[in-house]
DNA sequence: CTTCCACAGGAAAAGCCGGGGT
DNA sequence: ACCCCGGCTTTTCCTGTGGAAG
């Protein structure tokens, strides 16, 4: 076996293709400057909105916010507040990743650390408290922060699920005693809801619906005109001079563009791409590669979209498997219950009935595991389907792989 | 043109499961 | 420990469909 070295003819520095390295963000400048303008009233020294932000992943949302956070922050630091009739604010702005905490208390709770995070104040248990406790001490920790505004960014907020205590509280912290709430010294909170859970704002208690959703900023996926410009800005980076063949990178955006409009889904589709290319040991990365990239990638989805599937969804895929292998395919849905029915028997599952099994198809289909064709033969055969697999065979195996209760099943039926 | 095949897929009822309240 | 409720899946039932056979 060869010595690996770090000397590498294709990549500069793959870093660029990974994480949210280099730390910036292209092609959403109008989204951002609508974005930041719900922070107006910071600069201008009044208490600010509440915002709403959702998007799917990979859409810029999170570095987005830490964006417009930080050119809020410049914006007071540059304006010369001497001679205007605006008093000077001064702001912080905390960002917190509430992906693991499940509960508004364990937000509450991570929130207070991270204000305390910078003070010599020393930090509290995360479980202990009374529920009542955590928030106030939150919420005199909010207040007498020594800057005049706070912004707080909770990110991925969806994951407190149905307790959207914290929802409600947060935003109304400033006004929930109004004696306070016109005090000059009394520090005012702007909450940042970020979700790439479309259908979470829906969910939400409408109290804390209407005090969080002031202002909204939908982030769409980017187009592949947009996905180009960034693949451009990383490739740069990511590779060495003359590398990239010249149609590499729109094919690359246009694909995963078609996909799903994530950054993150073209940016590891290039990387997969000219990884392909190093370990063929090629001088340039080519369309070719980078169709077999995306052919690999896809070929990856099914292995989990098969993986993920019930008892009788992976049924039923074996049973179009062991058709296919046959020359029984396209089979029609009669043939396809039959084999099924001998599997699931086989392995002591009760099977589910044929307008299940329907519906079940239906969901294959679409997760691009099995294919249709309506056929019509009058009167000798009626109208119906035909399915067949619309992938590799050795594919849907590695998904099923794993699986005791399929693999189990008598491959002799 | 009418009939008829054989399934597609909608609608509603039935069943199941997890969570919350008592 | 028990029950009830709401949301989800599955079953049951049934009507719709398009072209070839008659």
């Amino acid at each position: 076996m060869e010595r690996l070295t770090p000397g590498d003819g294709i990549f500069d520095d793959e870093d660029a293709l990974r994480d949210h390295f280099p730390n910036r963000i292209l092609e959403r400048d109008e989204k951002l400057t609508e974005y930041q303008s719900a922070f107006q009233e910071v600069v201008r020294n009044k208490r600010p909105r509440n915002v709403f932000v959702y998007g799917p992943t990979g859409v810029g949302k999170t570095i987005g916010t830490k964006a417009v956070f930080r050119n809020v922050e410049r914006s007071i630091e540059e304006y010369d507040y001497g001679d205007s009739r605006f008093c000077e604010p001064s702001l912080r702005t905390v960002h917190l990743e509430c992906k693991d905490l499940n509960t508004s208390y364990q937000v509450a709770a991570h929130l207070l650390n991270l204000l305390r995070a910078e003070t010599e104040r020393e930090r509290i248990s995360t479980t202990g408290y009374p529920e009542g406790e955590i928030y106030r001490l939150l919420f005199d920790e909010l207040r007498e922060t020594a800057t005049s505004h706070v912004l707080v960014a909770l990110d991925e907020i969806d994951t407190v699920g149905d307790d959207d205590n914290i929802l409600y509280k947060l935003p109304r912290c400033n006004n929930d005693d109004s004696a306070r709430y016109v005090d000059p010294a009394v520090t005012k909170v702007g909450v940042v809801g970020i979700t790439n859970d479309g259908t979470f704002r829906d969910t939400l208690d409408p109290r804390a619906k209407s005090t969080l959703c002031d202002r909204e900023i939908h982030f769409p996926p980017y187009d592949a005109t947009e996905l180009e410009t960034i693949l451009r800005d990383r490739a740069d980076v990511a590779f060495h001079d003359d590398v990239l063949s010249a149609d590499v990178v729109p094919l690359t955006a246009a694909l995963a563009a078609q996909r799903s409009g994530y950054a993150r889904a073209a940016l590891d589709l290039l990387y997969e791409a000219a990884d392909q290319a190093r370990t063929a040991g090629d001088r340039q990365v080519t369309e070719a590669h980078v169709e077999a990239a995306e052919e690999s990638i896809q070929q990856g989805a099914i292995v989990e979209e098969v993986h993920g599937l019930s008892v009788h969804g992976k049924l039923v895929t074996y049973a179009m498997l062991r058709l296919s292998e046959s020359d029984a395919t396209p089979a029609k849905i009669d043939t396809v219950y039959a084999w099924y029915k001998q599997a699931a028997e086989q392995v002591d599952i009760s099977p589910v009935t044929s307008r299940t099994v329907h519906n079940t198809l239906n969901d294959l289909m679409v997760s691009g595991i099995v294919d249709s064709e309506e056929v019509n033969r009058g009167r000798g055969g009626g109208r119906h389907y035909e399915y067949e697999l619309s992938c590799r065979p050795t594919t849907l195996l590695d998904g099923l792989d794993g699986d005791s209760r399929i693999t189990s099943v008598d491959t002799r039926i």
